[in-house]
RNA sequence: GGGCUGGUAGCUCAGUUGGUUAGAGCGCACGCUUGAUAAGCGUGAAGUCGGAGGUUCGAGUCCUCCUCGGCCCA
């Protein structure tokens, strides 16, 4: 016999549906459009342009989806949103990319014009800029994605932005290594850099010392250990260790200088004997001045003796050659020491012609010669050849040389300082942030802002000739910003020439900004000067992005551009090891969201303590796939639950009742607070817990007798109803930003035409708060505990299978005889009776048919319940099972006499 | 090598000013339910709190060193 049960009916399913209905339904009804024209306050979060060559990553999955999520929550808040995303479109990855393209079609580049170039260097860009966007979209990411902003189509605003700092006299002509091929004389970056073996030169060569502190040092030989010949033609110094020990070895009259530890090596390659006279520490050399090893050739100089917190013992003499032009530590040290930094060599990699002994020659064909006469003034010791790893052109393959070369320079003088005063006005979260943004801020020298590249923003500028002083004349600046915002900035190649004839006496520059000055810039033609209520990007950025906006921002005034600064962590594997192509350890989010929708990912991300580097496993996708499954079950149960009648009023509600919705109330508290101090990740923590615990193990299973057997029409189904609506409502919103697709579907599910991403969060009745009400139920629920667990014991010994056939006898103090009913419901039982005390207990046990076992008393007896004078005893219900609401009863032969009634009225529904 | 940062059960996290036997949820195992059923409920096992010293009556918590990761530099 089948009896009628109100069961929770809905269409909502477990598995999540397609997205696409959904991302299709947002962009009907333009979504982010209605969140941005809201009349409302503004919540405005300045987007990091991630940059324009690759498919979409988990990195920038983890960024996107949190400032969706923070978006999402402001617009819940009733916010209004402005969200504009943004593209890093130039630099050294690209023009690297469109080169490598056109090598395919066995093209080169200088087969191209400057403008062909860039045309090619824009169409990659934007291909991938539309990758990207797709992919940021199927993420469940909105905002303004019909009008982004670009890097490349602000140029014009970015050379603008620029010439302020020039106007202002920032600007200034300085010089730094860079790695440089003569073959194609070119600067090369890192990524062009390819490391082949190579032969080389390997000598020791003698530098005299003709003045020193220490007397008796005066004519002594300090080694050095060299694989660059050439390079001595420019060496203006000679390195030691400060807490080296060096020795001084007799050879014939000569004295040699080696460092202790080297001197094994340097004695055998050398055929020197070791005859040491004498140990010195490296401190002693201080002071001292050399003969510069061609000081017979024409290099008549004295180099001084400096320490060199490079040098190493692990090979060589324990002393390096310094040639300030040629190194990147030695031009640290030409600074330090204010040395001459020469540049004697051209662009072609050979010697100016005025060099002495090897003007015009190539400078690796010239090592022949100076080793020649280097020999024969016995100032060389060895003189071997070695095989060893050494960079080269990744296109030509030829050896690279270090060269320092003129570049254009920020004086970040005053901007630093300005920064540092204002940086206690941003909320940085996490707040050590802001420690290491003001250590690497301090620590940073001027700001080298030119590159000699193609694709970018020309610094359009032009230098004198002889002085190296920029026109900054602000007149000359506007005639060049007009020229090229008629022509555009990719006519500056062409155009430049003109203004040669315009100004005899000056030079235009060819080369392009930093990257880092063009998204830096963003603050003024995005936010066009508004301060962004947040910035969020990866820690990386303290150097960067923050930095170059910062710094840009703090040009005239101390001012910062956000409000907020949040950094989050990278993506690592399952062992917290950086995800990286070698390790094959990296994952694909679009792979991810296509297999398993995208709330999943978010959900991940929305779950995530963010301030540290967040993992990503197999074992991680399960754990969020069950975490989704709970809360769209959750989701599920509440639609099914609430098709049927509702209603009723807070003061008519039962204890149960009441705590739920105090529940409620804390929670949409707990929301707003995580949505303004960006903590949602621990709030969706609270919130599965809530789902979990509160919810499906507790108050669901416990009101499933009222909802399914009672008459739907009676006011107790009707009030639990009522609050699970509420439930309902509060749940889905909360979760909206975060399961933003699920949460959709949901409101659909319910019958709502409009999206659910349009609400606001309900203002819940403070009369709802009720701390009474959760301290009574947390009372009660420590007993069901101990109820369970005893129940545990008699199903594992077989005497029961369902908790109903039981009855219960509670023996304590702590509650009275009138909470007799709801413990009933709180532990699914079919009876309960409190005693106050044993006797009273002992008493009504003897008039028991079916008696309590009081020999288990000890082994009913939990620790917990010592310890709160709690006993508790239970035993097989006795009487009948009812068939509908599987109740046990006294003296009833079929149904319970509510179930009699409740099937009675709805029998011939039943059977329809 | 330097600056900042992290290491508590398989996973995600709690753990107040140092104070009993270190907690929760998930997962796992076992059981129940078969009226949330490609669901639901219960019980249980599981931790040298990265390691070693030290301070203290007492350390996951404070100090030192080491180790393994992460970001940025050198």
């Amino acid at each position: 016999m089948k009896y009628f049960v109100a069961l929770p009916k809905t269409s909502f399913p477990i598995k999540s549906k397609d997205n696409k209905e959904i991302l299709d339904f947002w962009s009907k009804i333009s979504l982010y459009k209605k969140l941005h024209e809201r009349d409302a306050e503004k919540f405005l979060l300045h987007d990091g342009p991630p940059f324009a060559n690759g498919s979409p990553h988990m990195g920038h999955a983890v960024n996107k989806i949190m400032k969706d999520i923070f978006n999402r929550g402001k617009a819940m808040l009733g916010y209004k949103i402005d969200y504009v995303p943004g593209w890093d479109c130039h630099g050294l990855p690209i023009e690297s990319a469109v080169e490598a393209a056109l090598r395919k079609e066995g093209k080169r580049r200088s087969e191209l014009s400057v403008e062909e170039f860039r045309i090619m260097c824009k169409d990659f860009a934007s291909k991938w800029i539309k990758v990207q966007k797709d992919g940021f979209v199927q993420m469940g990411v909105i905002g303004d994605f019909e009008n982004p902003y670009t890097t490349m189509k602000s140029q014009l605003e970015i050379l603008k932005e620029f010439h302020k700092f020039v106007a202002d006299g920032l600007i200034y002509r300085g010089s730094r290594p860079v790695m440089w091929s003569c073959s194609e004389a070119t600067a090369l970056a890192e990524a062009e850099v390819e490391y082949y073996d190579k032969q080389s030169n390997s000598i020791d060569v003698k530098f005299e010392i003709t003045k020193s502190k220490n007397k008796n040092l005066i004519g002594s030989k300090i080694v050095i250990w060299t694989t660059t010949p050439w390079t001595l033609p420019a060496n203006r110094a000679v390195a030691y260790g400060a807490d080296f020990e060096y020795v001084i070895i007799k050879t014939g009259e000569e004295k040699l200088i080696i460092a202790k530890d080297l001197l094994d090596e340097f004695c055998k390659r050398s055929s020197i004997d070791k005859n040491i006279a004498e140990t010195i520490n490296g401190s002693d050399l201080e002071e001292s001045f050399c003969k510069h090893p061609m000081y017979d050739l024409g290099f008549e100089m004295e180099v001084p003796v400096v320490e060199g917190h490079h040098v190493s013992l692990d090979q060589g003499t324990g002393f390096v050659h310094i040639a300030p032009s040629h190194g990147e530590e030695d031009f640290i040290i030409g600074k330090k020491y204010n040395l001459e930094i020469p540049e004697l060599i051209n662009e072609r990699g050979k010697y100016k012609e005025n060099v002495s002994l090897i003007g015009g020659k190539d400078i690796f064909a010239s090592e022949e010669i100076i080793i020649e006469e280097l020999q024969k003034l016995n100032i060389i010791a060895s003189h071997t050849k070695i095989t060893h790893s050494y960079p080269h052109s990744w296109r030509s393959r030829k050896p690279l040389i270090y060269r320092v070369t003129p570049q254009w320079f920020i004086n970040i003088k005053q901007m630093k300082k300005n920064v540092l005063e204002v940086v206690d006005q941003v909320n940085w979260i996490p707040d050590f942030g802001k420690m290491r943004f003001v250590s690497m801020l301090e620590n940073r020298g001027d700001w080298c802002v030119s590159r000699q590249r193609i694709w970018g923003v020309p610094l359009a500028i032009l230098y004198h000739k002889d002085t190296g002083e920029i026109l900054k004349d602000e007149n000359i600046l506007n005639e060049i910003q007009n020229r090229l915002a008629k022509d555009g900035v990719d006519k500056w190649w062409s155009i430049a020439n003109e203004y040669v004839e315009k100004y005899p006496d000056y030079i235009p520059v060819y080369d392009i900004l930093d990257v880092w000055f063009e998204s830096g810039a963003s603050q003024s033609y995005v936010l066009d000067g508004e301060v962004a209520d947040v910035y969020i990007e990866g820690s990386d950025q303290h150097r960067g992005w923050f930095q170059s906006s910062a710094l840009q921002a703090s040009r005239e005034v101390a001012k910062l551009p956000y409000k907020n600064l949040i950094t989050h962590g990278f993506v690592v594997d399952k062992n917290g090891r950086k995800m990286s192509k070698s390790l094959g350890n990296g994952v694909d989010p679009m792979d991810i969201i296509e297999k398993n929708g995208a709330d999943l990912i978010r959900l991940w991300i929305s779950s995530q303590n963010y301030t540290e580097d967040m993992r990503w496993s197999l074992e991680h996708l399960n754990r969020v796939k069950d975490m989704e499954k709970r809360f769209r079950n959750t989701i599920k149960y509440m639609i099914g639950s609430t098709q049927f009648e509702f209603g009723g009023n807070y003061k008519s509600m039962p204890l149960l009742e009441k705590w739920i919705l105090n529940k409620l109330y804390v929670l949409n508290e707990e929301f707003k607070s995580s949505v303004n101090e960006f903590t949602t990740y621990k709030f969706i923590r609270k919130l599965f817990l809530f789902c979990t615990v509160d919810l499906s193990a507790f108050y669901f299973d416990i009101r499933k007798d009222v909802l399914y057997c009672d008459d739907m029409k009676d006011e107790s189904p009707k009030l639990v109803r009522l609050v699970l609506k509420n439930v309902l409502d509060c749940l889905l919103k909360w979760l909206a930003p975060t399961m933003s697709f699920a949460t959709e579907e949901a409101w659909k599910a319910m019958g709502n035409q409009d999206s659910i991403h349009e609400q606001k969060i309900m203002e819940l009745d403070s009369l709802w708060k009720n701390n009474d009400a959760e301290l009574e139920i947390a009372k009660l629920r420590e007993i069901r505990k101990s109820v369970t667990s005893i129940l545990e014991n008699m199903r594992e010994a077989k005497d029961i299978n369902s908790s109903l056939e039981t009855e219960i006898a509670i023996i304590t103090k702590d509650i009275d005889k009138s909470h007799e009913n709801i413990m009933k419901e709180i532990c699914i039982v079919s009876s309960v009776k409190i005693f106050n005390d044993i006797q009273e207990f002992e008493l009504y046990n003897l008039n028991l048919n079916d008696k309590f076992d009081i020999s288990k008393i000890d082994s009913n007896k939990t620790d917990e319940m010592r310890d709160q004078n709690i006993i508790i005893f239970a035993k097989k219900a006795t009487g009948n099972k009812c068939p509908r609401c599987k109740k046990v009863f006294m003296n009833i032969e079929e149904l319970c006499e509510r179930c009699e009634k409740v099937s009675e009225l709805y029998k011939e529904k039943d059977s329809a």
